[in-house]
DNA sequence: GTCTATATTGAGATAGAC
DNA sequence: GTCTATCTCAATATAGAC
């Protein structure tokens, strides 16, 4: 509880200093690596002084552990909200795919900094499961599929297939936007990419 | 040129210096990334003292940039390999993707690097231009199905489209080797999501 | 070509004043 | 809660003998 002082002139440094280091701390991760990324130069790009970040985080991995903790609980908020969509099971399917990437670009350098971890060597970071963000989409593409062939507008094949031919699609145009400065597929080419592959999966009516 | 010596013994450390360097740093930067490698450990992995790395590759760079250059000479020379099957263009898209998974697993630490570094973090080294892989796996995949939609196979729908849902799967099934103690699709998954894909890139019989 | 020993630097983390 | 100053340790790299 810090007195109400009255704050006539205009703010220095608009978010406070754990907030500060939690963006320089996201950006130097993702930039440089996580064993790469110096305390020092962390610390400069957030404006304050290294005892700050021990008072805050305790240390670099407690920063690191903040900063995944948060994406996660994001992940998981974001997820609820994609999944109440109507329409056939292959306009769900694309309106899911596409509402992950929408989400993922309002966070690229968090994506991009997931997508280095998962793909990348531990760099003497602490461990932090990631699986779980796969296996949450799995979960419901699985059974947006489930929902098709159960309607017979997709073809009772194999389920895990088709949600992993899915799940590619989405995965490869997430990563292709991570990692060059003018990606060659954007949201509109992975739409088409899953219309392909609905025509593929989709049952043929001669029952 | 050193003399020739009788060598009646058996050999106490089979390859050379400069080779158990090599396999040591290949194993530590996967593992462990580029930063969090130490030189120390490095050698005491290959069973050398640390001037012995500097001897050979004057620097923990040189011996990253030599990895890289031996495994972008092995991509190039496979692929050629992997070009001269015949069939139907469908056969044999699918033929160079499992060609290029079957490489990859014969070769799995090194795929894991390439992988690390590419949706990684430079993690303080020197840059290496991986997207010379992409791009040759792009051209391949393009010519082939450009060849399907020649001959009436393929429909004649947006080529940059199904080179990448094609591409897509093939990545993913590699990816999904690297990340995982029990990899939940395999080789025969990315066949049969690849045939899923085909059907929806087939022509319709119907001219 | 390979060793021992060491120089040098910069990292993560903390003590203690304010 | 934030600072200055400092501790401690391990990293990269090299000198110089053999």
């Amino acid at each position: 509880m810090e007195p109400m002082t009255l704050q006539t002139e205009n703010i220095p440094t608009p978010p406070d200093a754990r907030e500060r280091l939690r963006a320089a701390a996201l950006d130097q991760f993702t930039q440089r690596g996580y064993a790469a990324t110096t305390i020092r130069e962390l610390c400069q790009a957030a404006g304050v002084t290294k005892p700050v970040l021990y008072y805050y985080f305790k240390s670099k991995e407690g920063l690191y552990l903040d900063l995944m903790d948060g994406a996660y609980a994001l992940f998981e908020s974001t997820l609820a909200e994609l999944t109440i969509y109507s329409g056939t099971p292959f306009q769900r399917i694309a309106t899911f795919c596409e509402g992950v990437f929408d989400v993922g670009m309002s966070n690229l350098p968090l994506l991009r900094l997931i997508y280095s971890i998962y793909y990348g060597t531990p760099q003497g970071a602490p461990h932090y499961d990631l699986d779980q963000y796969f296996d949450r989409l799995l979960d419901v593409i699985t059974a947006l599929v489930r929902e098709g062939i159960a309607s017979n507008q997709i073809t009772d094949g194999n389920l895990n297939d088709m949600t992993w031919a899915i799940l590619s699609c989405l995965n490869t145009t997430l990563e292709e936007q991570l990692c060059h400065q003018q990606p060659r597929i954007d949201r509109s080419a992975m739409t088409r990419m899953l219309q392909l592959l609905f025509r593929g999966m989709a049952a043929s009516h001669e029952s």
